[in-house]
DNA sequence: GATGAATGAGCATTCATTCAT
DNA sequence: CATGAATGAATGCTCATTCAT
């Protein structure tokens, strides 16, 4: 449709991705869409409103495919380590977005002043959660406080993600992939 | 004697935990420690300069108290629960300067570029792989790439560490302790 | 057209005039331009940008008139005494220009940076050589070091300008042509 | 006598040499000679007044010699001569001193602003004047406004000289010198 | 005489944003 | 929709100078 839209938005990615949302510039993003300031400004009311909009869209596609793994899931060990293999499948497939999303301190700001991304964020977590309340309920999960379970869940992906994502680590997220799943499911199951 | 020196780091860092690094100013830091501009830049010669210091000395603090807890344990499960403790417990206490390593995105393109800090990770890493390498050979531990050993081991520490110096988990992370250092034991032990 | 370029090259010559090019200070070039300060560095990315272009525009008009009056001359005499009047003229017709040409430390430090500027002098010192050469070697100028001709033929009225555009002397620089122009050809006919 | 003093100094004109006198810093100062900030400014009370004493110092060094070598001719020629021979000579042997007095724009405001300086030079054209003087009224060298006397005696040589402190000639001075001074007795005595 | 920490005004430059065309 | 000139506040940093030790 729009494609200066998306240029822009590419532009901003890649300006981001190298200095920073604080550190980039909208000359930077300027001279790698090949818009003119008069643009940006026309499509995004400001650079903050494009960073937001990397931020969400970037998000809302990470949520969709964790919501979908365990949907489509036939079993609770299906689901948990399904979500763990999309995890790390997004964010080698997206990394760009992905080192936006995970490494951005000023993207972390962004969720606090934008409510379209606490609405997303809401409704993610009542996701997850009304996949994993019963099967808590019925012993299949261990019963841990919310933030400890996604910790222990996706923690060990997260981590190794983003060493990944920095280039401090050249293992390969996918060949990792089966051993974090199995991680996950074991500490999410064994008892301490 | 460095008084002075102190005021103007532990400002900066109040400074770069509220803005991060390169929306942090050195007006805000100016005023912030009370020193004037001149005397920042007499004992540190740029922006960046104090933010290597901040980040060496708390790397530093962080690195020797997890080789001292891998030192002082008394058996291989001692080594890996108590380095977990100690990742958290120094987390919780210094949790300014922590929030400064871990999510802090200009703090991390300084890795790439003090010498300092890439020989202190060299040190630190080979420190720990002393400590595991033998373990691994005697069957105590897996056998595991380092970078996945790693993110099994502290990952999920690090993840709730994040969420909790965000703000976005109210969780005790001292609490959470046994539950992380369990889960750790379990990954570097049961096998796939 | 550029109406605000060349209020700002006006403003800019006027501050160097005033305290030098390192003296002179972009607040100074606004006030006097009456241009913001962002304007400025939009149409010029930088002070010694500025200074570059002043010191280019200034010099190519000076060496044109000189090279126009070795063209015009219907003798060799008229060529060597022609120069030297344009010399004499030109300065005091463009004292400002000329002061930045002929008495600032930093425009000549540009001359070394600027591509522009050696590509300039290049062609003049080779229109000028390709005046002198035949006539040299029709015996009708003496067989001089180019450096050593160039000195007798403008320096003189070089070192006589220079006191008049520093105030030192208030002797009439065209008064002073004909005698200047004179001596310029007696140095450049009559042997050791 | 006060080695630190003369350290300074030569540091200073060292500093001035590569960046101008504005462009020069006490800094640059400190770090070429050893002498600490304030050291420097215990022997001189200003950034100004080290550049000043250069001036007056090197100022008065080559005026003595000029004066010197009219006083020591046996003739008018020998004089005139003898001069533009001290001119080129000293030059060549204080060359950087020599620089700084021909090339610096910020030296010459000085010289509007020292008593010492106009002194100085007061007592130097009195003196060349009285040498001059009573020739012209002989009719041994013509009679012409001081400043393009001046102009035409030394003119040529300090344009030579300017290329040549500059790097932008690598002719050598000093083998020029007969031919400055024969082109500088011709310019006085042959009339127009 | 020497040292170096401290000061604060001043500077070149960047940047998000606006707006007339 | 697009362009690019214009704005002016903000920023990192430099520098001459002072002064207590």
């Amino acid at each position: 449709m729009s494609g200066r839209r998306a240029e822009i938005l590419a532009a901003a990615l890649a300006e981001f991705t190298a200095h920073g949302v604080s550190g980039g510039s909208i000359e930077g993003i300027r001279s790698r869409s090949g818009a003119s300031v008069g643009s940006i400004y026309h499509h995004f009311g400001s650079k903050e409103e494009i960073a937001t909009t990397l931020y969400v869209d970037g998000l809302r596609s990470y949520q969709e495919g964790f919501v979908a793994a365990l949907d489509r899931a036939g079993s609770t060990r299906g689901g948990v380590e399904g979500a763990v293999r999309h995890h790390v499948a997004w964010i080698a497939e997206h990394h760009e977005v992905a080192a936006f999303l995970l490494l951005e301190r000023d993207a972390r700001v962004l969720v606090g002043s934008s409510e379209a991304l606490r609405l997303l964020n809401l409704r993610f977590f009542r996701a997850v959660r009304d996949w994993t309340a019963p099967r808590v309920r019925g012993g299949e999960l261990r019963a841990l406080e919310p933030e400890v379970l996604t910790a222990l869940w996706i923690g060990p992906s997260q981590e190794l993600a983003r060493h990944w994502l920095t280039g401090s680590s050249r293992v390969s997220l996918t060949q990792a992939a089966p051993e974090l799943a199995g991680a996950a499911w074991r500490s999410l199951t064994a008892g301490g």
